[in-house]
RNA sequence: GCCGGAGUGGCGGAAUGGUAGACGCGCACGACUCAAAAUCGUGUAUCGAAAGGUGUGGAGGUUCGAGUCCUCUCUCCGGCACCA
């Protein structure tokens, strides 16, 4: 036979897929559906590094898998084509970033065809083709309708450099996401999504779909939902009154001060009537400028005064004086809190300001009661402190109260429970050119007007200068001829919104539009979402958990609620897989010189060695550094399978070999559940000790040999293929049966057990499968190494676990 | 600080509470070769001449038996961070 030449048969075989449509989604309703998806790329100039495919390999095993399942398979791909670095790269060059994009792509497809993944390229989408955008700016226009994206005047982060409004989600240790830039705060009129209509929603669904822990515990801890109480009391001397939200509220007999966010709404209503009032708005307004200007490491030291008025405590601690603190935040709770000896920042205030402390709970250890009462030392621990006050609660364990207190307080007026959440709504407007226009015409008689549908899309109008306004507007804001225009409900002059849609807005729907891609009519027509929808398994980063993942969620439970979908979760299994790091561990980038290009590698190694290595290397989920050196393991792998075929014959098997069809289910069985569980590395591990071993056979037998073929199928697609075809086959491997195993021929007629001495194994001996404990035990006590090692003693106990081992007692 | 995850040979890593180190890389030796590469074979945790002992970050514990379970602790990675 030939030599192994994987140019010659991976060009080959990428045709012939294509040429088929081996890989394309039919509209086979007989078939069972899967839907396996990986995130779409942004199409940078970099190109692809041997990073991104880790994924789409993973996925690619799975989904081919899958198709010799029987399935029809949906495993689509496509490009999240707006964004900045087109948009910077306009900036720079002039050219439009449409036209940029396109070459990326172009480039980004060619390097993902050469791996030989089996993507349906028919349903390729681009989030910035206008046939594309269209439809996110109709499915705006529905959360509009529905009050959902409202304009609200905020503080936002702003980069001065990108000069463009940040979500919350895309600032990082202060800095901008993009280009590390400190981020500066500044007040603006935004779109914002209301996100926290969900949390709740967001939050108790994650217990309806398969997510791995991790992401799941991310996305709780980003949703932050917390129960708690709202404690309502009037402000003196006014006709206010102020609520107070608190989560830790055991303690809550201890609360002898109340502070309220600089910040806060309420505050100068509060300061009416009072003398320094304006010095006191002054203070505030600093304390929120150092705030925004602190670092993340900075020591938080904190600072406060004292508004001059008091609010009577709902629980009798009397008259509580209230202050304006640089540590309340304003969009959180209430913005307004009670304060008390058990939290260390309140400690420290009132330490600070020279402020009455009352702590009602204390540490079961004396001497440090001792200091906790003295108010030497801050005692929080609200799950094994022990409450002095109220009575009811007297001598009980703050933890084991926590229910009793809330009907406690419940029953006698004093707060209600309220559950708050973290989440903040959604920052959904950016000043700048390359993203979808937001729908909206400005009228000055009917407001704000949404596009009528029939005029979508808004479509993004040339422009000669690409950079964002210094006054923080749009592009666009510059092309009068643009922006001015008619009131589609007045027909009188309007202007059109400026704002474009970040670029998470493409991306929180692309999975409904591979359903159905072409449709000019619907987003996706409810045929193909009540087919496809949902996703059965998606796997992305861990980096887009609390952003991409958590987005895509809530305008899916939109979606849900207005009728556009058929679910309400939008995937029904996420994993995660880890990051590939250069060879010494560092991330790969073009700017740190160290990206791997995975065209190389193909050049040299070729494709299925590349699948292979990138399927072996290490656990899927867990990041790992790339090396160069152990890509030769899989290729002399794939070499030797090849060389395998010159043995394969045709025969009968004879009694004495059909202890060989025991490895080979044990095959089956090892790679089919491996794959389901991630377990790409041990897969490819079983297959190499299958193929070792029938290399050592004399002649292998053409069962085994295509078993083998069609186990390492979604691994190694090409190599396969070719050996399959070369093996008399005329249908490709693609579509041939997935194999099954035999529950009966995963064991041989003996068992090899462990002889253990006082837990430690000593020895090794043999009975037949299926030996009952007694034979066993007669078995192991009669064995040479037994008495050597029992030396006339006689064992305490005999532990016989059958199948696995004999421990001898002594 | 809080919430996750992880610490196993020279390296990447295997191990439903039951023979630790599978599989691969590397390395050593051997075969083939004039030679080298490639390939194939054998070996490869550690101490010990051997018998045997010791070994999964560290200290305890549960168990007939612990890499795996529990407690404490150290280190590394990821996420969050004035969230009351």
């Amino acid at each position: 036979m030939r030599e192994y030449d994987p140019k010659e048969i991976e060009a080959k075989w990428q045709e012939y897929w294509v040429k088929n449509k081996i890989h394309e989604a039919t509209d086979d309703v007989h078939k069972p559906k899967y839907y396996s998806l990986v995130e779409f790329p942004y199409p940078s100039g970099e190109g692809l590094h041997v990073g991104h495919p880790r994924p789409y390999i993973g996925m690619d095993v799975v989904s081919r898998k899958r198709r010799m399942e029987g399935y029809n398979v949906l495993y689509p791909m496509g490009f999240d084509a707006f964004g900045l670095p087109a948009e910077n790269y306009a900036i720079k060059t002039g050219i439009h970033p449409s036209i940029i994009t396109k070459e990326n792509i172009q480039k980004f497809k060619k390097q993902i065809e050469s791996l030989g993944l089996s993507f349906d390229w028919s349903r390729e989408v681009n989030t910035s083709d206008p046939a594309y955008y269209k439809w996110t700016q109709w499915l705006f226009l529905k959360f509009l309708e529905h009050d959902l994206a409202y304009k609200a005047k905020m503080t936002i982060n702003w980069c001065p450099k990108d000069k463009i409004g940040l979500a919350n989600e895309e600032v990082i240790d202060g800095k901008c996401e993009r280009c590390g830039t400190v981020v500066e705060k500044r007040e603006k009129e935004q779109w914002m999504l209301a996100i926290t209509k969900y949390a709740d929603r967001l939050d108790k669904d994650l217990d309806l779909v398969d997510f791995s822990e991790r992401v799941k515990t991310q996305q709780r801890n980003w949703i932050g939902r917390s129960t708690g109480l709202v404690f309502t009391s009037p402000v003196k001397d006014t006709n206010l009154s102020i609520e107070t939200f608190s989560a830790h509220f055991e303690a809550f007999c201890a609360d002898t001060f109340v502070v309220i966010a600089p910040d806060h709404p309420l505050l100068s209503k509060l300061l009416e009537g009072i003398q320094n009032k304006e010095d006191i708005l002054e203070a505030a307004s600093k304390m929120l400028q150092a705030r925004m200007l602190q670092g993340h490491d900075e020591v938080k030291e904190v600072e406060g005064i004292f508004t001059g008025r008091y609010t009577v405590d709902p629980v009798g601690n009397g008259e509580l004086p209230i202050w304006i603190a640089n540590y309340a935040l304003a969009d959180y709770g209430t913005g307004i809190v009670k304060c008390s000896a058990h939290d260390e920042r309140d400690f420290a205030f009132a330490k600070k300001y020279d402020l009455y402390l009352k702590p009602v709970m204390f540490p079961e250890d004396p001497g440090l009661k001792e200091r906790v009462k003295n108010l030497e030392v801050c005692y929080t621990d609200m799950k094994k402190g022990i409450l002095s006050f109220p009575k009811e609660f007297e001598g009980r364990k703050a933890g084991d109260a926590r229910q009793e207190i809330i009907d406690y307080c419940v029953a006698h007026n004093l707060a209600r429970p309220e559950i708050k959440f973290k989440l903040r709504d959604w920052v959904f407007s950016r000043q700048r050119y390359w993203g979808e226009p937001i729908p909206v015409i400005h009228c000055e008689k009917c407001g704000m007007v949404a596009v009528p549908e029939s005029d979508l899309p808004v479509l993004l109008p040339e422009v000669e200068k690409y950079e964002p306004t210094d006054t923080g507007e749009s592009p666009l804001a510059n092309i009068s001829e643009w922006v001015n225009t008619t009131c589609p409900k007045c027909g009188g002059p309007g202007k059109r919104e400026t704002d474009t849609m970040p670029n998470w807005a493409g991306s929180s729907w692309y999975f409904l539009r591979y359903t159905d891609p072409h449709n000019d009519a619907e987003f996706a027509s409810r045929a193909a979402l009540d087919h496809w929808t949902p996703v059965d398994w998606y796997n992305g980063g861990m980096e887009h958990t609390t952003l991409h993942l958590l987005y895509s969620r809530f305008w899916h439970k939109f979606f849900f609620d207005i009728g556009l979908v058929p679910t309400s979760e939008p995937y029904a299994r996420r994993t995660s897989h880890g990051f590939i790091l250069a060879e010494n561990g560092e991330k790969m980038s073009k700017s740190r010189g160290n990206v791997v290009n995975p065209n190389s590698i193909v050049e040299r190694y070729g494709a299925d060695t590349l699948r292979l290595y990138e399927m072996f290397m290490g656990p899927f989920e867990q990041a790992i550094s790339w090396s160069e050196g152990a890509l030769i393991g899989p290729r002399r792998f794939i070499e030797r399978v090849w060389k395998l075929s010159d043995k394969v014959g045709d025969r009968e098997m004879t009694a004495s070999e059909a202890d060989r069809e025991i490895e080979r289910n044990r095959t089956i069985k090892k790679v089919s559940t491996d794959i389901e569980t991630l377990g790409f590395n041990t897969a490819v591990s079983a297959l190499m000790m299958y193929a070792n071993s029938l290399e050592k056979k004399e002649f292998v037998f053409k069962t085994e040999f295509e078993t083998l073929l069609k186990l390492l199928a979604p691994f190694v697609p090409h190599v396969s293929e070719e050996l399959w075809a070369k093996a008399g086959n005329t249908d490709p491997i693609s579509l041939a049966s997935w194999p099954e195993f035999d529950e009966d021929k995963l064991h041989t007629e003996l068992t090899t057990l462990a002889l253990q001495i006082n837990g430690k194994t000593r020895s090794t001996f043999e009975v037949s499968f299926g030996a009952l404990e007694e034979e066993i035990r007669e078995i192991a006590l009669a064995l040479p190494e037994t008495k050597k090692w029992l030396n006339g003693a006689i064992p305490k106990k005999v532990i016989v676990v059958v199948g696995k081992i004999v421990n001898l007692v002594v």
